[in-house]
DNA sequence: GTGAAAGCGCTAACAA
DNA sequence: TTGTTAGCGCTTTCAC
């Protein structure tokens, strides 16, 4: 056909400026000697072909090295095996095993993730949305660095279905997964309660971050379920940093009367700075004061002195789980609502309890 | 046309399944009442168009919402405005700053980012290097958690370029873009002894990194050049831990001859170990004995007491720096050799100098 | 069992 | 100044 010389003339002349331009299916076609529609089958296992043929063709293209050119089949079948991942801030410690699991079971189902920072600004995130839809990905993943609530993804009437994972759209019919913040801290204070711990003191963050209300929330009644009261003075909202994990201790310890005898902290960094000034004031960790810290930061929790017991969020399972159910909406699945994801409880040596469960 | 009205009635009977599918240019023509080639014109502003033409057919194309579809446009063009990002290992701590830069530099030339994870899995990755292949992206970007030589990525004899940043190839005709950290421990010295350091110890990670190679010969060096010696037993190389900065400071410490007046440490962890056991030895920091770590990590370079003064890689930078010359690369240009970019020194208050500079 | 050709959505060369 | 049409590389009917 003259179609098919034009092409072949044209690849020619491009070939003298680009070696090795990829190779198309007419080129499998020449070389093995049969027409592209009997490529075409021979590759995609389908239609009906000689067992032969299949095989004889099969072996050329694998030969040749030929690499299916996917704009062309996505072109065709409306499908792109493509999503973006846009996170509304940056990236960060968080948003990395976010990522790592997103990433890990997607690319099993063959799917590749395109990565779009939004950098906290919001025209740099609609341009990001902008070219992830014309690039027709076949769905959008939403992230942040922490999981409040955000204005939702403005996607212009497009039917690509959007997933918020560690983040919230204030949207009514969005679909977003989280960590179960206020089940993490019942198992925290359920374990300080097992070891016979009576007066559980909390510190944490900002009370901005809805993590911090729900932490808070799920200690309270933990502590109520065991009849036990929160101490006096015992909730300390305050900032992520060690110093507030010292100063915090500094507050709780300084009165002549003891103090807590356990410390459920916000998150590691308040952890090892409570830690750090318990020992620098003599109080023994674990054996007077046990702390339970929030993130499971290995680095941080393992370089705390004694290492730290406290709560894993398992971000990397809660990508995952976001991949699985993004698959289910593009393939027309309908969800909505919020699921939270259970915590768990990483065991080392700041409770006093014997130490197990996963170690690291 | 035949062809074009089969068209026509194949997007109809689509609408009615899947509500607001993805407009095309024949949506414009029509809505516009011009021709497709007019459409293309007028929205890329090429060939001859009468200006009011030209602005009716964008005005009626915005008016829809039309995004026009990059997968074609693409194979039309042969160039896809996207590149892959392969970490040998893991995203981490490091890969951070640079995925950051590099997503940054690139979105601005609209050029879109594949993430991949190779996962240290060579067959993971090669399957990833697959999957970009066939996706046609202009170029492959490869990193990795440290910066030491790896396999050359296999390409099968595709053109598409690789550049490797914070990583590199094994492979003669590979370019690599890393830090310069033997610059970096020059720099580090350099401040100390302005600050009339003499004995300059230098406790660091394994030395199968290297960065650790790298650091201690720039450290000599800067030593060597001021006519100061490296005191005795005083090069330390270990692991890359707060434990190990604690245990090195209590060998150089502990006999009863002064020990050293300067500690440059080979990474933050290690330096803010060091800095903890000396305030537990009662030695000031900085009056008595200065530091410097590595990296900058903010969180844990401020965090520590007193703050950290440290080294820069400035990975953010060397990020954008691989974009652009990635982008090189895919215009034609031909670079090899590994190019060291400059790193800085940030300080803070662990050296007992004012406090000046990018504080933070 | 295999080949021919229409068409995925777009661009660009050529006609009109 | 605008419209027509041949591709880009592939899939999938429909003829043969």
């Amino acid at each position: 056909m003259a179609g098919g010389k034009d092409t072949d003339r044209t690849r020619g002349a491009r070939a003298l400026r680009k070696p090795r331009a990829p190779l198309t299916i007419h080129d499998v076609a020449r070389a093995a000697n049969v027409s592209i529609g009997t490529v075409s089958k021979a590759l995609n296992n389908n239609g009906t072909l000689k067992q032969t043929t299949r095989d004889r063709v099969i072996a050329v293209a694998k030969g040749l090295g030929f690499r299916p050119n996917d704009l062309a089949q996505s072109l065709h079948r409306g499908q792109t095996f493509t999503v973006g991942l846009i996170t509304s801030d940056s990236f960060g410690r968080f948003s990395i095993p976010i990522m790592e699991g997103l990433e890990e079971e997607l690319s099993d189902s063959r799917i590749s993730v395109f990565m779009c920072n939004g950098a906290d600004d919001p025209e740099r995130e609609a341009r990001h949305v902008d070219s992830l839809l014309k690039k027709r990905v076949d769905g959008i993943v939403v992230t942040g660095r922490r999981a409040d609530p955000r204005r939702r993804l403005e996607v212009h009437g497009s039917n690509v279905p959007v997933l918020y994972v560690y983040s919230q759209s204030d949207e009514p019919g969005a679909f977003g997964l989280v960590p179960d913040d206020a089940g993490g801290a019942e198992l925290a204070v359920e374990h300080l309660v097992k070891l016979g711990r009576k007066r559980i003191a909390h510190v944490t963050g900002p009370e901005r971050f809805e993590a911090v209300r729900l932490r808070r929330d799920g200690y309270r009644k933990a502590l109520a379920h065991h009849g036990l009261g929160e101490p006096r003075n015992g909730y300390l909202p305050g900032v992520w940093s060690e110093a507030w994990g010292r100063e915090a201790v500094a507050r709780l310890f300084s009165s002549a009367r003891g103090g807590p005898d356990a410390l459920f902290c916000g998150n590691d960094q308040i952890a090892r700075g409570a830690a750090d000034e318990l020992r620098e004031r003599g109080i023994a960790v674990p054996d007077r004061v046990s702390i339970v810290g929030f993130d499971n930061w290995e680095i941080v929790a393992e370089a705390t002195r004694p290492s730290l017991t406290t709560i894993d969020m398992n971000l990397k399972d809660l990508g995952r789980e976001a991949a699985r159910r993004l698959i289910d909406m593009i393939d027309g699945k309908r969800i909505r609502g919020v699921k939270r994801l259970p915590c768990s409880i990483v065991v080392r040596d700041s409770c006093g309890a014997t130490r197990s469960g996963r170690g690291s």
